[in-house]
DNA sequence: GCCGTTTTCGGCCCGACTGTTTTCAGTCG
């Protein structure tokens, strides 16, 4: 699926155009990646059906390169904005505090295209000395550049989820057994790269197909037992091929975390046995290997669910059979926290009720965005009070799914929220969450400070 | 560049905060 691919492109203009000084463009582009990052099936097939057009905030002109994208691979409007402002926007604007107008600045006096010319100017002090910046915000962008840095390679497990189940599905006819290992099957929140391992006796074959996936963009490396790509959208997918005697042991092995398996071994060690990615072995015998479930149980130890492996605690737990019970999708009985378009969500309540059950929730609330947030279309009291009228209406036709009706307020800076108080009576549900003001001193507002504020 | 139970042209959600200023521009959500 290149939906992210697409989407990323279209944010790169945005950034351009902005930089640019143009007006409201940037916008428009910025709304149509929006609603393609969250679209639910795959852009191609939209183009194949000539129903690009359909998806909300794209028209012709966005529409025009979408198809050129996908029939070139390249957009020329982008290019061209490239070349004229040869500027890496994606790491820079990750820097907190950069936005598109102080970035063509610190170029065109400056020279700055990336996150390496930005320490440079930083550290020379020169950045202080440009017309509306100073020295805290030089201090401030310094800071910055090595959280932007690391930002940078790692990806949202949701993004990189689906990508990584597709590849196994295209694999699965050639292998015995394939897992995801690593940080993905660790379910980690972001994702440095993709592992997988699988059992084959044919590994050449499962390279060939592996390495020539649609999706690649650039093998990296390519052996029997290793192949690295990077498929387009920049993340990095390993294959690694193992004999099946010790699939089990190299799943534990790669599947981390690191210092996860420092403690394990360390058990294997107190127990006079040895625990590397082919095997636990005693002396020269292989005494588990072919699962993963066989070598924690060799150890001693319950099986641990992949989550778990950050070396919390959950070794002990193990150890002592008292491992706590992870909650399973199929427990998940509700979901309290839910945009729709009635803020800045992409989906209607009624769509959100229908997925809702299929992910067998018994309730859900819908909590959009009231009061002072306008941009992320932040309710005033008369459209919350329409929105419940459309609530009652759904909990007639759905009586499976309770609907709570919510919403998300702002916490201001005093520490009140936005919304009245006839307001928060009329609802089931309140999320109160910080939207701004997010440098203050822990000084600087606590309750008694409140009398002296205006 | 997109969009339209106010509009096919003319709008395009706002408000707070910060750091730089001496009244404001840029960024963020």
């Amino acid at each position: 699926m290149k939906n992210q691919e697409i989407a990323k492109i279209l944010y790169e203009i945005a950034d351009l155009l902005e930089i640019e000084g143009v007006e409201f463009k940037p916008r428009a582009y910025r709304k149509a990646a929006q609603n393609i990052e969250s679209l639910s099936v795959d852009i191609e097939e939209l183009y194949k059906k000539g129903q690009l057009e359909k998806i909300p905030g794209v028209g012709k002109s966005i529409a025009e390169k979408i198809k050129e994208y996908l029939e070139t691979g390249k957009v020329r409007k982008l290019e061209e904005l490239r070349e004229k402002i040869p500027v890496d926007i994606e790491s820079l604007s990750a820097v907190e505090g950069l936005g598109p107008k102080m970035i063509k600045v610190l170029y065109e006096k400056l020279g700055v295209k990336n996150l390496d010319d930005l320490e440079r100017v930083a550290k020379q002090r020169r950045i202080r000395r440009l017309k509306g910046f100073g020295e805290k915000l030089e201090k401030k962008i310094l800071e910055g550049i090595e959280i932007a840095r690391q930002r940078q390679h790692r990806f949202l497990l949701g993004f990189v989820l689906p990508e990584a189940n597709a590849i196994m599905e295209e694999l699965k006819p050639y292998v015995e057994k394939i897992s995801l290992a690593g940080s993905i099957r660790r379910r980690k929140e972001t994702i440095g790269d993709v592992d997988i391992l699988a059992v084959s006796s044919q590994p050449e074959k499962v390279m060939d197909i592996f390495t020539s996936m649609k999706r690649v963009e650039k093998v990296l490396a390519k052996g029997i037992t290793k192949s690295s790509v990077r498929l387009h959208g920049g993340i990095q997918v390993d294959l690694r091929i193992v004999g099946k005697e010790s699939f089990g042991s190299a799943l534990q092995y790669f599947t981390g975390s690191k210092e996860h398996n420092i403690e394990v071994r360390k058990i294997a060690i107190k127990l006079g046995y040895k625990l590397n990615e082919y095997g636990l072995f005693k002396g020269f015998e292989r005494i588990a290997g072919r699962d993963e479930k066989e070598v924690y149980k060799a150890l001693g130890m319950q099986w641990i669910p992949p989550e778990l492996r950050e070396n919390r605690g959950e070794v002990e737990a193990a150890l002592n059979k008292s491992l706590p019970k992870i909650v399973e999708y199929d427990e998940v009985k509700g979901d309290l926290q839910m945009h729709t378009k009635w803020s800045d969500g992409a989906n209607t309540i009624e769509e959100m009720v229908i997925e809702a059950k299929k992910l067998g929730h018994k309730f859900i609330a819908i909590t959009d965005h009231v009061g002072s947030l306008k941009i992320a279309g932040g309710m005033d009291e008369e459209k919350v009070m329409e929105q419940a009228k459309e609530i009652e209406k759904l909990r007639e036709r759905f009586d499976d799914i309770y609907i709570f009706h919510g919403i998300e307020a702002n916490i201001m800076k005093d520490g009140s929220l936005d919304v009245s108080n006839s307001l928060l009576k009329q609802v089931d549900v309140v999320l109160a969450s910080v939207h701004s003001a997010f440098r203050m001193e822990e000084k600087d507002d606590s309750p008694r400070n409140k009398s002296d504020r205006k």
